[in-house]
DNA sequence: CGATCGTTTGACGGTGCTCAATCACCGTGG
DNA sequence: CCACGGTGATTGAGCACCGTCAAACGATCG
């Protein structure tokens, strides 16, 4: 097939051309391309969608807080930060996305973007135009599907998200931050172990909800319990089964009457971490 | 039309049936009911669904976590509270949902629901077949567009939640989630000045991320200021202005240069919400 | 009317936020 | 080559908000 290693292609692609036709001979190329991508198998083989690719460089913005919903878009390559900027200002970090992961969706109730999507490193995305996207998802069924899937498997992220918030130390929460990019990671078939963070730390306590400065103390407590090793950006994961049992401390200890249960709390946490 | 007031024939329905076929002679009946409760107009008359109609009793949980996944959900009436139970049997309230809101639909990318939801008062529900769904909503195409708006919706109000977490003040947090119940109050048409609460207190704090003993204290306090009169679950937003000062506080005070700024941060903050 | 649950209020201790300084890294220009 | 400013990460000190424990109060239902 010539189309096998098509991302590459993209990815590698021309670099001053920052929109991209795909497909003018052979109009299925785009759909091809993003069912390979989102994992299915296309039923229609002679079905045509205006399927666009994009290249984002690192720091900026595939799409504004606020403006037009010109078009829903499935990274191909890359990774990119969700913002929401408040009235005040504030910026706050809403989730990080990866490869085959939907942006924009939201946008379809609404005439605007309610996020900003922030790419983290050069990426390449696939872009659906969403003027006539409910027409698209009627003609073409398999896209309707890919459409529905990756909604429903974005608000699975959410539920992960809020599972991540429910935890009140600052620690756990960021050892439940790290086992979910391990695990988004093996989804992707790379590594667990490994982990080269694309964000900084300022956007992983916005999205943590914690300041920055109790990210950095975090970190350094997770890696004095051997948990994880840690030198700036670059995270590697040493015990999961400890980094596992540091992140299930929901609240304090968690049913008070399964163990010797809270002493000093932080030095009972710290016990059954390493329990 | 004799299915004006479809949604009150089906609330003051059968006590005992729980499940109700719709339509047995009309079989768009399910279906016409379900387009009148989204706002879309009906394009295909003569379109078919094996929507069913369900009553649960407060109380009763619609389905639960790890359940196989058989339907998507749409409620007529009532409210619902989504959660998630923890492997440590930690129960975390990831949202409240009412009239109009759909369920269930995060099931759709695996087998089975990843959260459970209870209704909080009697309510009714449409089912929706998840099994032939994504065959569904090619053959029906207007079913698609509920079912993309619906999820796109779902998604816009997970970011407001991501705003309601935002705030580090458990009275900021509480005043935005009332500002979003009258918000949402306000869409259905009710009044957005009086709320009833349908949850318990523990259920809000959950929610919003506190001990429920907070929560008991930010109402409070957001008495004593003038905002709300508090009644235990009745709630009646008394200026709305200055709620909405409140709600503004996303961290502290916002811009250090927007004011005078920090003296004490409690009364900086009470005086942010007077001023 | 008693029992159970939900709500409210109090006191205390700890965690994390704020402020601040230091260090590491990097691209620039002298 | 080194000085220089800028950004990001780390570490420290102090204090206030909130979580925990505890008890009183109120509501609902049998």
């Amino acid at each position: 097939m010539s189309m096998a290693n098509l991302e590459i292609e993209q990815a590698a692609g021309s670099n001053d051309a920052w929109f991209v036709r795909r497909g003018a001979g052979t109009p299925q190329d785009g759909l091809a391309a993003l069912f390979r991508l989102m994992g299915v198998a296309e039923a229609s083989p002679h079905a045509t969608a205006p399927i666009t690719t994009r290249r984002v460089r690192a720091g900026v913005a595939l799409f504004h807080e606020g403006t037009c919903a010109q078009a829903v878009y499935f990274i191909a390559v890359g990774t990119f930060k969700l913002m929401h900027t408040a009235e005040d200002g504030y910026e706050q970090v809403l989730g990080f996305a990866g490869r085959a992961e939907m942006l924009g969706y939201d946008a379809l109730c609404q005439r605007s973007y309610p996020t900003t999507a922030v790419a983290l490193e050069d990426s390449t995305v696939y872009a659906l135009p969403a003027a006539d996207l409910f027409g698209l998802s009627a003609r073409v069924p398999a896209l309707g599907r890919v459409l529905h899937l990756a909604a429903s498997r974005q608000m699975l992220h959410q539920v992960e998200i809020a599972h991540l918030m429910a935890a009140v130390s600052a620690e756990v929460r960021l050892a439940r931050f790290l086992l979910q990019l391990s695990d988004h990671m093996a989804e992707r078939g790379q590594s667990p172990r490994r982990l080269y963070l694309r964000m900084s730390r300022r956007d992983i306590a916005s999205h943590l909800g914690v300041a920055h400065e109790t990210v950095s103390r975090s970190f350094g407590a997770l890696a004095s319990w051997g948990c994880v090793a840690v030198n700036n950006r670059e995270v590697e994961i040493l015990d999961r089964e400890r980094l596992l049992a540091c992140a299930s401390n929901t609240r304090g200890l968690v049913h008070p009457r399964c163990g010797a249960a809270a002493d000093g709390p932080r030095l009972a946490r710290a016990q059954a971490a390493f329990g």
